[in-house]
DNA sequence: GCAAGGTC
């Protein structure tokens, strides 16, 4: 049997079909699936690896993590490893007691560990281990092995620490890679009849990377987590990408802070060129406002001059008239960093623009999210998926007029790579089928990729010149006279500024001008598409792992907002690490690691040579930045002080701030002053921030509250405040109680203390019966109760819209509600008779929605 | 409790 190991599921699939002589069979090895199929009378067998199934860490018995924690690092025999420089020979925790691996007293121990840590040894450790026990089950019965993952430095060691899990159950099994760069017949036979050997260097160079990435990552990380404990949860970290990223976004800040703006003035007039007589008198259509031709006068004596040179004219003299019409090109075909960047502009944040990518993609929606190309290749159907996409309303007399038109050409991008075609739909849907945020990206890719068909778009510009006294005014207007791909393609349009028709020498009412005072505006703060599109350019992170680090930025809390502003913490944190550890700061490591990478590639380096000297070039910064640990402690201290502020307390005039609790892990607002003043304020679920204005109802300091996947609010901290008040309403009656031939009513009330709303019977105390509501929107009793349970119906209004709600948590009619929807849905699609995959993802989610929920309704039960 | 890189 004939074994092929490739980087993901997918590509197992697709190879197996490609080259099996009739169709392949899908099965299991334990719960990984396979593909048997035959090739020459030959069994052969695909299987999907997850990308890294080996993971780089630091040799266990060595590097002390007892107590989960980041002890520190034993040294053999203690004795200090050969290749740690003769300055560190001596280590520090010889003097106190002995590192022994039952574990003694540890305190103290663990910044003077981190210059040990920088040496410690590496292994590679198992990370997927299903899959490697299915691989090395599969391993024991081939006869050989080809490696067919993806054709990149990566994927050369994916290849690799495969190879090495399979030579551990057969080592005598002939081994050969598959190189290949797109999933067509030719190119995947032509690969496997001239099948080559794994490229060892290349493997090597990628782990390279693996190692660095993890000492220095680790390293700073440690140092920056221990330098000024804040309990757990509380991690700085710090990476090679992450780190220089949070660099560009604080060099954006600093230049925002010092910037001095400076003053201008704008003059606009106001123009009429309704004639006062004829066909169109009276048309109030041609009005029309017109900046002066100095578009921003930096000396507002010149602003005035030209202010009191039109004064009191009533008209004005059209001097010419330029028309000039521009072509606008239709897009090019999405890759990844595109499509992140477009979405970015319709709110929807890359990294989750790349999670609903993903989902679309594996429900057989769109084609292969990761990519950099953007040419389709020749092997692409445009036609076939220009039909399958037809059959959205929406899209429908668009792609008739496109096919109709005759044989399609597309756009195509700068980047030209063939492993994947470019991002594009691959089964039709409407907006019935998936939810809102899922249709809203796959309505982006659809249309996207009709526009990249489609024809230019074409714009009249018109520049008008108008004289008032020897003051000249410019109109502009910009009117789109041929639509083109805009018909389809709507993203990022400009309105049309349409003028009026006028002629040369024509005189029209001028109806004054106005003269405002504006100020330059510093450089805008990245957009997280904008900061995406950066890190690419200077070979920061890659097309799949770009919108994570973004995202890892946000949790650490080093960067809030979009546009991205950094937090106090995350200045601090860059400004440490710039001034005593520049290395790290600069995308420069980036480059520099690349280089060395393609050096191991070509075999003129080794790895042990290139992870060494990174290992010393670490020390040494590390040395510069130990003896500031006071210093930078302080710094960030401070940093987090200033980012937690909300205002002062009452009672002792000393700072509140927006604290984690250690029990809950929920957040309230805590006095400074704490042990001393016990001053504390409930604070709601969801992401705080704190507000400058104060409360205009009780001057007490304001928040803003973020709940998940909902709009944010300004809330007073103060329970007590008026604006938090919430009268109790009186919902419906008991059910308990009614069966029991009582009565008593059921109210909905707010404990001012922990901020919870709830529904409860004012005989609660013997019947028990109460209800959770959620923590905000506005709640209206109705005369309704449920069909299923009989608690009383209430409707929440939030910022989405009322909803209509049963507040039992344990009603029978939930689960009902939910496995009705979802078996709806199922059917809608199924009847659509979309691409069978889609179907077959479809009702497995309806298969499993309801166990899920149900899962969750029994552990609210007790 | 670390990184960044694959992929789910």
């Amino acid at each position: 049997m004939k074994l092929v190991v490739t980087e993901k599921n997918d590509a197992a699939t697709k190879i197996a079909s490609l080259l099996g002589a009739s169709k392949p069979k899908a099965d299991k090895v334990y719960s990984t699936p396979i593909y048997r199929f035959e090739v020459d009378g030959e069994e052969w067998v695909t299987i999907g690896l997850r990308g890294h199934i080996l993971e780089p860490d630091f040799t266990p018995n060595l590097v002390y993590k007892k107590r989960g924690g980041w002890q520190g690092v034993t040294v053999e025999g203690e004795t200090v490893p050969a290749d740690v420089p003769a300055s560190l020979a001596k280590p520090p925790f010889k003097k106190k007691k002995p590192f022994t691996e039952d574990g003694v007293e540890l305190k103290g121990w663990k910044m003077d560990a981190l210059p040990y840590l920088v040496y410690a040894p590496i292994e590679k450790l198992p990370k997927e281990k299903e899959i490697i026990r299915s691989l090395k089950n599969l391993a024991k019965k081939a006869d050989s092995i080809v490696i067919a993952t993806d054709f990149d430095r990566e994927g050369e060691l994916i290849g690799s620490d495969a190879l090495s899990c399979i030579q551990e159950v057969n080592p005598t099994a002939p081994v050969s890679r598959a190189r290949y760069s797109a999933f067509t017949k030719e190119e995947i036979t032509h690969a496997f009849s001239n099948l080559v050997e794994l490229d060892v260097n290349l493997a090597s160079a990628g782990a390279s990377r693996q190692d660095i990435d993890l000492i220095w990552g680790a390293v700073l990380t440690r140092y920056l987590t221990l330098v000024k404990f804040a309990g757990y949860g509380n991690v700085r970290s710090s990476g090679r990408v992450q780190t220089p990223t949070l660099a560009l976004i604080v060099a954006r800040e600093r230049e925002r802070l010092a910037f001095v703006p400076e003053d201008y003035w704008v003059i606009k007039g106001a123009f009429d060129a309704a004639e006062k007589t004829g066909p169109t008198a009276g048309e109030g259509a041609l009005a029309f406002e017109a900046p002066h031709a100095t578009a921003r006068f930096k000396d507002e004596a010149q602003a005035k001059a030209a202010m009191t040179a039109v004064e009191g004219a009533t008209s004005a003299k059209v001097l010419s008239i330029e028309k000039r019409s521009r072509k606008q090109q239709p897009p090019v075909p999405f890759n990844t960093t595109s499509l992140m960047t477009a979405a970015s502009a319709e709110g929807l944040s890359p990294a989750r623009t790349m999670r609903l990518a993903e989902s679309l993609y594996m429900d057989g929606y769109i084609s292969y999210p990761r990519v950099d190309n953007t040419v389709y290749p020749s092997s692409l159907d445009l036609e076939e998926v220009v039909k399958t996409i037809s059959g959205n309303p929406a899209y429908a007399p668009f792609c008739k007029e496109l096919l109709a038109r005759g044989p399609l050409t597309a756009t195509r991008g700068k980047k030209e790579t063939t492993d994947h075609p470019p991002i594009y739909p691959t089964a039709m849907v409407t907006p019935d089928d998936l939810p809102p945020a899922e249709y809203k990206l796959y309505n982006l890719i659809a249309r996207r990729f009709l526009a990249t068909l489609s024809e230019a778009a074409v714009v009249e510009g018109t520049k008008v010149t108008l004289d008032i006294s020897g003051e000249h005014f410019a109109a502009k207007g910009d009117v789109l006279v041929h639509e083109g791909y805009r018909a389809i393609y709507p993203y990022g349009m400009k309105k049309d500024e349409q003028l009026p028709a006028l002629a040369e020498g024509q005189q029209i009412a001028f109806n004054g001008a106005t003269c405002t005072k504006k100020q330059t505006e510093p450089p805008a703060r990245y957009s997280q598409g904008k900061l995406i599109q950066e890190m690419e350019k200077l070979g920061l992170g890659t097309k799949s792992t770009r919108h994570s680090i973004i995202e890892r930025l946000y949790t650490v809390k080093y960067i809030q907002n979009d546009p991205i502003e950094p937090s106090q913490l995350g200045m601090a944190v860059c400004d440490a690490l710039d001034k005593f550890a520049p290395h790290i700061t600069h995308s420069e490591m980036t480059a520099e690691l690349e280089a060395e990478m393609d050096n191991i590639a070509e075999g003129q380096k080794t790895k042990a040579d290139v992870v060494m000297n990174s290992r010393n070039l670490l020390s040494e910064q590390l040395a510069g930045l130990m003896p500031h640990s006071e210093e930078v402690k302080d710094a960030l201290a401070d940093a987090v002080a200033a980012d937690a502020y909300v205002g002062k307390c009452p009672k002792c005039g000393k700072d509140l701030q927006i604290r984690a609790s250690q029990k809950t892990r929920g957040m309230f607002i805590g006095c400074a002053g704490w042990p001393d003043c016990d001053v504390t304020y409930p604070l709601p679920k969801g992401k705080i921030e704190s507000m400058e204005e104060l409360c205009p109802t009780c001057g007490m300091p304001q928040v803003k509250v973020t709940a998940f996947r909902s709009k944010p609010r300004v809330i007073c901290i103060d329970p007590n405040c008026e604006t938090n008040k919430e009268p109790d309403v009186v919902v419906g009656e008991c059910p308990v109680c009614k069966a029991a031939g009582k009565q008593a009513k059921l109210i909905a009330q707010k404990n001012p203390r922990t901020l919870k709303r709830f529904i409860r019977c004012e005989n609660h105390d013997e019947c028990g019966v109460g209800y959770p509501l959620p923590q905000y929107g506005k709640l209206t009793a109705t005369d309704e109760v449920c069909e299923h349970c009989g608690a009383p119906l209430v409707i929440v209004t939030t910022a989405r819209g009322p909803w209509k709600l049963c507040p039992n948590f344990d009603c029978p009619g939930k689960e009902q509600d939910d496995s009705e929807k979802a078996a709806s849905k199922g059917k809608k699609t199924a009847a659509k008779k979309t691409a069978a995959k889609k179907t077959a993802a479809t009702s497995k989610a309806a298969a499993k929605k309801p166990s899920t929920r149900k899962a969750s309704s029994g552990s609210a039960g007790k």
